[in-house]
DNA sequence: CAAGATGCCTTGTTACACAAGGTATTGTGT
DNA sequence: ACACAATACCTTGTGTAACAAGGCATCTTG
């Protein structure tokens, strides 16, 4: 009515209240992924499995988020990849991280926990106020 | 080349490592926003100002990106808006948390906080790993 | 022999963040 | 009087990550 956007107001509503937590999440696929890589290489289904284990609910990675992340990662120098056949079982491709990859995640896990205290304080004045 | 942009390797490369950190920062602009409208009402200007002194440098928001977002807040009906004129003042909108973006915002910081314990257990994993 | 797990990949769609631009008023410095 | 910054709202176009959905091929299990 206001913008003339002919969208009931049902659907934009139910839109956005259901991708927005996607959209919290957003940018952490790459520090999980190297956080990972920095404690050894691993293969992409690997590490598809072990965010799920350890990354809690939030820090979900699916197959079409990472496979393109890793190759944006390689061409960005910040891991390099090898194909690795052992036995009969199918190839893997492992990745390693490389130095500029390990300042890069020092970067971004400085950000990250700049960002968690920004978001923090903001969180708390909500508190004080209500109190 | 691998995308037919024409654009330099060194290009991308740079592009990659300085633009990342915004992706970190991506959707917590709306928990930003909510959390302090949470506090009482603002005009969007203000809230640009008090996004400057209380989030630090990774939470900035810029206009281009907080306009379209109480908008679509205001669609979603997480909040409410009314113009109000102060004497001679230019006038401003004003904008209120109803219950239902109350509601939301408890959700986002639950998300948040779950975000939080999850890339925090994955960047306590390394430490581990090198110590 | 079918189905699921393993393991890699891509294309098309969606949604947000932002740079850049616009409009208009008020206050400040000279 | 005049230029410039700050205030205060807005939009369009571009870039890009996340994802759903699909494909390919092998191995294991029922």
């Amino acid at each position: 009515m206001v913008y003339g956007i002919s969208m009931s107001q049902s659907d934009s509503t139910t839109k956005a209240a259901n991708n927005l937590h996607r959209e919290l999440a957003r940018g952490s696929a790459e520090l999980a992924v190297l956080a990972l890589l920095a404690s050894g290489r691993c293969y992409g289904y690997e590490l598809l499995k072990r965010v799920r284990e350890r990354g809690g609910p939030m820090v979900e990675i699916r197959e079409g988020t990472l496979y393109p992340l890793l190759h944006r990662l390689e061409d960005a120098g910040m891991v390099a990849s090898e194909w690795v056949t052992e036995g009969r079982a199918r190839p893997r491709k492992y990745y390693v991280i490389s130095g500029a990859g390990r300042e890069h995640l020092a970067l971004l896990a400085a950000e990250w926990r700049e960002l968690i205290e920004g978001i923090g304080s903001l969180l708390d004045h909500i508190e004080e106020e209500r109190s």
